[in-house]
DNA sequence: TAAATTAAAGGTCAAGGAAAGTCAAATCAC
DNA sequence: GTGATTTGACTTTCCTTGACCTTTAATTTA
């Protein structure tokens, strides 16, 4: 069995064993017990917990530093994740605008939600970014925004 | 658990037991009452009770000194449109994780849309902007998403 | 009693340590 | 051969301590 499959297990069995659908650990303790790089920890995180499949890091460093790994509960997210996978990698701006409406109006989402999500997709926001990239930008932002509410 | 983080948390219960939003220590006494470095509670101070995070320090030294800790409740919009001018038309991805952050703790956004904007402009969902447009990119979409705060 | 001294605070800064993050080269599995 | 994994050197961030400095109050002294 590889190592990154023993990290991940790990990883997951600690979420499961919590409450907070979330574990907390010491990068370099972890990497210890398995016997790996403390790097290879990132590494299973950032290709196996991504925000696609639900998951969001946090962390933080110096003396008593830890890595949080919390798994996105899944009752009303799945209607959420299902939005986010008919998001294809880009999409113009009427589109985007139809999704918040929509997400806003199911009450998935609240209107203020829905305000923020549409400034930061917004035309001013993104003027300076040249035209080729504004789709692609604006369905990685949305995205990336949908899986906070989940 | 830090020491750092007792030392915080000590001081703001002491500020939520008062009813004038402040705490008044001795900083020898708070920092033997804990067990650490006198210059350890500056470091608390200066790094988590910022003005930034809504909070004055005043002191005085010599005998009967003492260090007053005082929370205060800014106008909520002026204090948005503050933080909004202050971001000039470029800016790093630290200072960005540094601004919300503060906005979180200062209590001016919550702790969810301070997800939703880390997330709109975290590099998962900037990869594909050249690098060269990021910083421009942050900053436009991070005013953007303050603006609706106010 | 006014000046001088001493004691009692708090302040500053730099060094060192304890984490986590990054990145690219080497290796492995298919 | 290609993409996924593994490693390690280097970087960045955050925390802790201690040595030394400055300010203010208290006390002593001429």
């Amino acid at each position: 069995m590889r190592m990154s499959d023993i990290i991940a297990e790990r990883i997951l069995s600690l979420i499961e064993a919590s409450d907070e659908n979330m574990a907390e650990i010491q990068r370099n303790e972890l990497a210890s017990i398995v016997g790996c790089a403390p790097s290879q920890i990132n590494y299973v995180l950032s290709s196996r917990f991504t925000p696609e499949r639900g998951y969001i890091i946090e962390s933080r460093r110096g003396g008593g530093g830890y890595v949080r790994i919390s798994r996105i509960k899944l009752n009303r997210s799945s209607a959420v994740m299902h939005i986010i996978n008919s998001i294809g990698n880009a999409l113009d701006p009427m589109d985007a605008r139809i999704i918040i409406e929509n997400c806003s109006q199911s009450g998935l989402i609240s209107y203020d939600t829905a305000r923020l999500m549409s400034s930061a997709i917004s035309g001013t926001a993104m003027s300076g970014v040249p035209q080729e990239f504004r789709m692609y930008l604006r369905a990685a932002i949305l995205k990336q925004m949908l899986l906070t509410q989940i």
